[in-house]
DNA sequence: TTCTCGCCTGAGCTATTGCTCATAGCTTGG
DNA sequence: CCAAGCTATGAGCAATAGCTCAGGCGAGAA
């Protein structure tokens, strides 16, 4: 009785979902062909959908980023996660998030309230600014998270900060600092300066905090500009450093290292667990440990990826 | 330029199909995350629809007869068709189409108007009547289409015209003659006299025609049931009969035969075009020839088959 | 460069859908 | 056989979606 019942109401809630779905009839329609109420057909409907009896599927590579996204937006509870696909041509291309990177900030940006944003190192954060949307938005403030004075005393070439601020009006707080300081006890005498300490009362207003993540490997970024040396990037890598977020280097577990060059760095160091939104933008096979040690360590509580990247992040 | 623009188009409409179908998202929320109006979110998931981006799958044996009858509905501009799913037990089984029949025959009745139902032959039909839910209208009118005294003189077996009005207290018409006459010129004098011509006259504004769709082979149930002869059915078949409708044979285009025992019939013969709504129910690979043309010869403007046959008509 | 054409956009209205609640019918247990 | 509880139903309302129209923006031609 009840399973010819339930069949012959699976039946209907099929035929209902085929008249609307694939026939494009409304559920009035539906109503009167299958002889039941609006309400009814309208339940058939939703019973259609809830008894998985019709699959939507998307053809597009769109699809599968969306989907990326979402697990790893539900795995790693985060706020904010974008993927977007990988360029085949170029699977480190930093293109794509750099765009969905402008496009947050824009977005951010064009509030009218005020708003503070802070940048971290990184080439999508770099291109990300270049691609910012000129907005007037004079009350808005710009902070950097990281010193913009290199180990040889030159204004860094990467000036986000006063990029970004260029092209929105806002009041832009760089860091004037050289990235590592020489030892432990300048560097805590530095940031106690009043200038610097205005910068990280700013920085901790954030809103939006948007930071590159690196790995610490023979290739790590902040070897390769300079900012650290071929033996300090080894002794972090033997301390367990896997990544690090604007010159902070964290192990496998996203744990930040209370030793090394993370002792004499004028960066702001990161929230942990990050308070304010804060976004991870990279992309590539070698970065994929060290974007997973952040997000299970709450470094950050946003991702902004590539596919081939979120799909080996899934994978681990 | 173009080309880009559609891409990202595109994808957009793409992540607002997922964002809408797959996720369940609200075109509200969507309009937000991509940062537009609600009425582009709109233009976008409409988009996805028209560019075939997103498709329903239905994962249920009903999909498939919802499909074909769509696709008869279609071919033979039908103004009604029901596929039931074939019963892989007994494919020659008149119980689904019965079912469906019973219901179409329900809601007709259900009706408070006046309504004439006409009745032709069959076992789906005879079926059919036994399953109508009793319902109390006696301004209804039910009117064979078939002499219902056979060939012994006794009254038929299949009363389905006094059945079906038991069950709805309608005025029935039953055709007091004999399924053939003896001549042509005998049947010419019997369809004049006063009870067969009111038959006919009730029988010509019926708003529904319910009939049963006959082969002409060696099994034809006009032939089993003892209302023709074998040498009658032979020599109908030589005339190239392919099927009958209330008795009356027609070739496989669907055109009345003008000889043999159509000659003698006192049926009321099929309206060509069918004007009414004129339903065939038949089942089984026996009858496709028939049903097939039964429809290009547009003997009834509407089916009810199961998927087997359905199949079979829509694959000649 | 400026004009024209045409597509895209957003506002606002109407149709459609989803949901809640009170009611009716059915099932199950006493 | 009756009563109690549960599920299904239909009315009505609030939310959502679809559509039309006027206006704006950009591409392409002169």
């Amino acid at each position: 009785m009840a399973a010819e019942n339930d069949k012959s109401r699976l039946d209907d809630a099929a035929r209902a979902g085929w008249l609307y779905f694939i026939a494009g009839h409304t559920q009035d329609e539906i109503a009167k062909m299958l002889q039941v109420s609006r309400a009814s057909a309208q339940r058939l409907v939703s019973l259609c959908l809830a008894e998985r009896l019709i699959t939507f599927r998307l053809e597009h590579p769109i699809a599968a980023c969306m989907e990326l996204a979402a697990r790893l937006k539900e795995r790693f509870d985060l706020v904010h996660c974008e993927v977007v696909p990988a360029d085949p041509a170029a699977p480190q291309a930093v293109a794509g998030i750099a765009e969905r990177c402008a496009n947050l900030l824009d977005s951010t940006l064009r509030s009218e309230t005020p708003v503070i944003v802070a940048l971290g190192t990184g080439r999508a954060v770099r291109a990300a600014v270049e691609r910012v949307t000129p907005i007037d938005r004079p009350n808005h403030q710009i902070v950097s998270l990281v010193g913009n004075i290199s180990a040889d005393g030159s204004a860094s070439f990467y000036d986000t900060v006063g990029r970004l601020a260029d092209r929105t009006g806002a009041r832009h707080y760089p860091m004037p600092l050289p990235f590592l300081m020489s030892s432990e006890d300048e560097r805590n005498k530095m940031v106690r300066i009043e200038p610097i300490a205005k910068v990280k009362a700013v920085a901790a207003k954030a809103d939006l905090r948007l930071v590159g993540i690196g790995q610490m490997d023979q290739k790590a970024q902040v070897h390769i500009d300079g900012f650290v040396t071929r033996d300090e990037l080894f002794e972090m890598m033997r301390l367990g450093a896997i990544g690090e977020i604007t010159g902070w280097a964290y192990d496998a577990k996203g744990r930040l290292l209370k030793a090394g060059t993370n002792k004499r760095l004028t960066s702001i160091p990161p929230e942990v667990p990050a308070k304010a939104t804060t976004i991870g933008a990279a992309v590539g096979a070698a970065k994929v440990p060290a974007i997973a040690a952040a997000l299970n360590g709450r470094l950050i509580n946003g991702l902004i990826t590539d596919e081939a990247t979120a799909r080996a992040i899934l994978e681990r």
